[in-house]
DNA sequence: GGTTTGCATGAGGTT
DNA sequence: ACCTCATGCAAACCC
């Protein structure tokens, strides 16, 4: 009871001295029933020397009456008005109107160890009184209730004081109590299970709803503990409003004190309850200090459990269970990954899980959010002089869970039963994001994803908590996600995400900003410690297709000729100024025509013809459209032709459509690119105008505008070489032709010769309109640059030249290009100069040709093919056979269009496709 | 050959 | 300087 006002630690090594202040003892945790005290710093626990006099304690959300012992859930009951704070430290429960004494501690206090012993009715009232009859388990597990409860107290004061509208800026490690304080509480309670062995914690307690509960609870629970540990207060008034001052003050002391050390021996402790404050709904997320634990002190902010006040309330929405937020881990690649070995923070293990002294560990049955009991090897591996505790066998859970490196993974106990409680957070951007915003507030809310525990230590404290919602990704979601539900409907405000819904995290949490200091020291040590899951994770997928996207947009300034570097014989561009953004716009190459450049409006989605040197911002519509007077407005109609709408329609969808997929199949999608930009020109040819080419917008690298067909641009990723036999790519489609070519020339050898010669022969009409179509195509080739677009399909060297500018091309024309396409094997298509006739030639073989080509030979469906894949194979590989040489050799194309139908029936869209060869 | 298990290593963080 | 922990690695084990 009473008690000296400064006790030391008896244990010889450590002699920390605390002060008991308002009944509130730093450094010390109140051990139950036996009265005995444990030392914070080291550990030692003193059963006969230290007396806690003020057993007011009060654990997040409960408070006891010091007098009759019952305690009081702030939330369900009205709150603090049924209490009444003693100065001594001590409660009154207003419903006894007993003078809280210094009796507490006794048992009132739920042990809640691992399952061991249950106090059933947390709810309003639990009478400490029967705790005569608690084993001295029980006791224990009730001093540590009682810890829990003074942190609480001093969390509830906090908390009181911010629904006040007092809020203050408060970095959590700041104000939130030294960990130990509350840790310790709870600590016991694990501890205590641990001891009693009674680890499993049993399973009939409310599952589902409890859990959920039980996170939101913690939530809450964490938040008022972290605030009133924080605050540090001897306040005892849960209800009173505690001054800045006071919390500043209260702040420093309540800091985490001395850190115990693990290794050091820790009496098992009952892990206490900590009660969520109900009364005060806090949707921000805050991490808060573990409640009890004997190592609580020990724990790095980064582990704290961050749950908003709302989840623990809600999670708590059951009087009778408590949650206690007891710690949480970001997930790392090991802890996701399929090895099923959950890396547990040792601090945490040691002071939340039982104690084992074998490396074998034991089993630990922990419950998910849903109610589902999952039963883990909880073991350590011995590491240089420490250990390494593992969670074994987590895969299955992990996996229900959809989770993954960077998620976060919460545990925390359901007093009454003691039952260990598994929640979880996506992170999704959270990871990545942890340093860099705090923002992502959306509507007003912020999303998980913004939860940056260091962003807003410096925020002040929005009293409603609604009001802030920081997302520290990882802390709240967590927790959150099993609650989220609960939030969501309960607090607008609040969106807890669910596991499954990453969308949620973002709103999770409302974090105060006394407690997001701790999270940002936190993020900040995720960051460093995780680096790898920043890219791992979602952040990374984000930031590909972002790539991607970007890439697209990516064009060189249209008045900027590149230079071409030659570079092993292989022409590449080189362009001094850096590629810029722009919006994405299909170029099409007419024969006649010339090349046309079209864009849709991004408000009617009309397409307009453009010049092909412009360059579009991101954002334009038909308003913008200063080149033609008559569609410069959205009402304009339409000028293309109900077809070559439709042809540019389709190649539009086909470019977008490979888009997304490529972001999924990075490796053929891309390198299909090239390829499909000379199909897609074909295409366009076929439709529109037979002479028109298009080229969808692809591009590898940013200065390889689409319709690159250079061998960077054309060539598989690294690594990505796996391809599917029914691999539909360019450059698979490409090889399957010249494999079919060439076998067909073989057989047709001589006879393909006079054909080609006839070919040839009708050829040379077709020429002019070849260098048309190859500058075309060129340009049409390259989306994104007119000039650039030398045909992906094809020949880099054309290319080269080609990319430069369209006039360019159109001068280069292919000449002296090498065709990389070409295949050293076929020595035969090469042989004659035809080879360099690169894809530009082919390009326009294909268009021009090739529809006739294909009309003759039924290839008619070509078009229609490429629509549907624009780098589809065409099954017409017979015909193709001399086509498989165009791909390689412009040559081969010469012949393919000269043979007439073979040639030009494959290339149709095919070639184009082919021609990147 | 693939998976699991246990330990070792070392970067990063804390004291 | 020390500690923690993510990850790598190899032996053991399993299919």
């Amino acid at each position: 009871m009473a008690s000296p006002s400064i006790k030391s630690c008896m244990n010889a090594t450590c002699g920390v001295s605390t002060s008991s202040s308002g009944g509130w003892r730093k450094g010390w945790a109140l051990r139950s029933g036996d009265f005995a005290t444990l030392c914070d710093s080291c550990g030692s626990a003193y059963e006969q020397s230290v007396f806690c006099d003020v057993f007011h304690s009060e654990d997040s959300g409960w408070r006891e009456c010091t007098s009759c012992g019952r305690r009081l859930h702030c939330g369900c009951i009205a709150s603090k008005s049924m209490l009444e704070l003693l100065d001594g430290g001590g409660v009154n429960c207003t419903s006894c109107s007993k003078n809280a004494g210094v009796n507490s501690v006794n048992g009132d206090e739920k042990p809640n160890g691992f399952g061991m012993s249950k106090i059933d009715d947390v709810g309003e009232l639990q009478s400490a009184s029967a705790d005569n009859q608690l084993t001295t388990e029980t006791k224990l597990m009730q001093l540590g209730n009682c810890i829990d409860r003074i942190a609480t107290r001093n969390l509830l004061q906090l908390q009181s004081s911010a629904a006040n509208g007092s809020y203050r800026k408060m970095k959590q490690e700041d104000i939130l109590p030294p960990a130990g304080e509350i840790a310790s509480t709870s600590f016991c309670n694990f501890n205590h299970i641990s001891n009693v062995s009674s680890q499993t914690a049993k399973p009939e307690i409310h599952r589902t709803t409890a859990a959920k509960d039980l996170y939101e609870s913690l939530a809450q629970t964490n938040l008022s503990i972290s605030l009133g540990s924080s605050l540090g207060n001897p306040n005892p008034f849960p209800g009173v409003v505690v001054d800045e001052k006071v919390l500043a003050k209260a702040s420093p002391p309540l800091q985490p004190g001395p850190r115990s050390r693990h290794l050091l021996p820790k009496p098992p402790k009952p892990a206490l309850i900590m009660d969520a404050n109900a009364g005060m709904v806090s949707q921000i997320r805050v991490a808060r200090p573990p409640a009890e634990g004997r190592g609580r002190n020990q724990l790095l902010p980064r582990y704290w459990p961050r749950i908003t006040d709302q989840e623990l309330q809600q999670i708590s929405g059951d009087p009778n269970s408590t949650i206690v937020p007891l710690f949480e881990k970001v997930l790392s690649a090991s802890d996701a990954g399929r090895i099923g070995r959950l890396v547990l923070p040792k601090a945490c293990a040691e002071a939340y899980f039982p104690p084992i002294s074998q490396p074998e560990g034991l089993p630990l049955r922990i419950q998910d959010v849903k109610g589902k009991e999952w039963v883990f090897q909880f073991r350590f591996w011995p590491n240089n002089n420490s250990r390494m505790y593992v969670l074994e066998g987590v895969t299955p859970c992990i996996q229900s869970m959809k989770l993954q490196a960077g998620d976060t993974v919460t545990f925390s106990r359901m007093d009454p039963e003691g039952k260990l409680v598994m929640g979880f957070r996506k992170a999704s951007n959270s990871i990545a994001m942890q340093d860099t915003q705090p923002s992502a507030i959306t509507n007003g809310v912020p999303s998980s994803e913004s939860y940056f525990p260091g962003v807003f230590e410096n925020l002040p404290v929005i009293s409603g908590y609604s009001g802030l919602l920081q997302s520290l990704k990882g802390s709240t979601d967590t927790h959150l996600s099993a609650l989220s539900k609960h939030l969501h409907s309960s607090s607008g405000d609040i969106s807890w995400n669910k596991s499954e819904k990453q969308e949620a995290r973002t709103r999770d949490g409302l974090l105060l900003p006394s407690l997001l200091a701790p999270e940002r020291k936190r993020l900040r040590n995720i960051g460093s410690k995780s680096k790898r899951l920043l890219i791992d994770s979602l952040d990374a997928l984000e930031l590909k297709v972002t790539w991607e996207e970007a890439q697209d947009l990516l064009r060189p300034e249209p008045s900027i000729k590149p230079s071409i570097v030659t570079i092993e014989d292989h022409d590449f561009e080189e362009y001094e100024e850096p590629p810029v953004f722009g919006k994405t716009s299909i170029f099409v190459v007419r024969s006649i025509g010339g090349q046309e450049q079209w864009a849709q409006c991004d408000s009617c989605s009309k397409w307009r013809r453009l010049p092909i040197d412009v360059l579009l911002p991101p954002k334009w519509t038909c308003v913008d459209n200063a080149w033609d007077q008559s569609r410069c407005s959205c009402s304009a109609p339409e000028e293309l032709a109900p077809m070559e709408l439709e042809n540019l329609q389709r190649l539009n969808k086909d470019f977008k459509k490979r888009r997304v997929t490529s972001s999924h199949r990075p490796a053929q999608e891309d390198e299909s690119s090239g390829l499909d930009a000379l199909a897609n020109a074909a295409i366009l040819g076929d439709v529109g105008e037979q002479s028109t080419t298009a080229v969808a917008t692809t591009t590898r690298h940013p200065r390889h505008r689409p319709g690159c067909s250079c061998i960077v641009c054309i060539q598989p990723p690294s690594g990505k070489g796996k391809h599917k036999p029914t691999c539909t790519c360019n450059v698979c489609m490409t090889v399957k032709r010249r494999f079919k070519t060439l076998m067909m020339r073989k057989k047709k050898r001589q006879s393909e010769r006079e054909a080609e010669i006839a070919q040839r022969t009708q050829h040379m009409s077709g020429p002019k309109d070849e260098a048309d179509v190859e500058s075309s195509s060129k340009f049409a080739s390259t989306p994104m640059d007119p000039s650039d677009n030398e045909a992906r399909s094809g020949n880099e060297l054309e290319s080269k030249s080609q990319t430069n500018n369209l006039s360019n091309k159109l001068a280069d024309s292919g000449k002296g290009h090498l065709d990389l396409n070409c295949h050293p094997d076929r020595e035969e298509d090469s042989q004659a100069g035809l080879a360099r006739m690169s894809m530009t030639s082919l390009l326009q073989v294909a268009s021009l040709p090739l529809e006739t080509y294909l009309k003759q030979n039924g290839l008619a469906s070509l078009s229609e093919q490429q629509a549907s894949s624009a780098s589809h194979v065409p099954p017409q590989a017979g015909e193709n056979g001399g086509r498989i040489d165009e791909d390689c050799q412009p040559a081969s194309a010469a012949q393919e269009q000269e043979s007439g139908g073979e040639v030009d029936d494959e290339p149709g869209p095919d070639q184009s496709q082919n021609d990147p060869i």
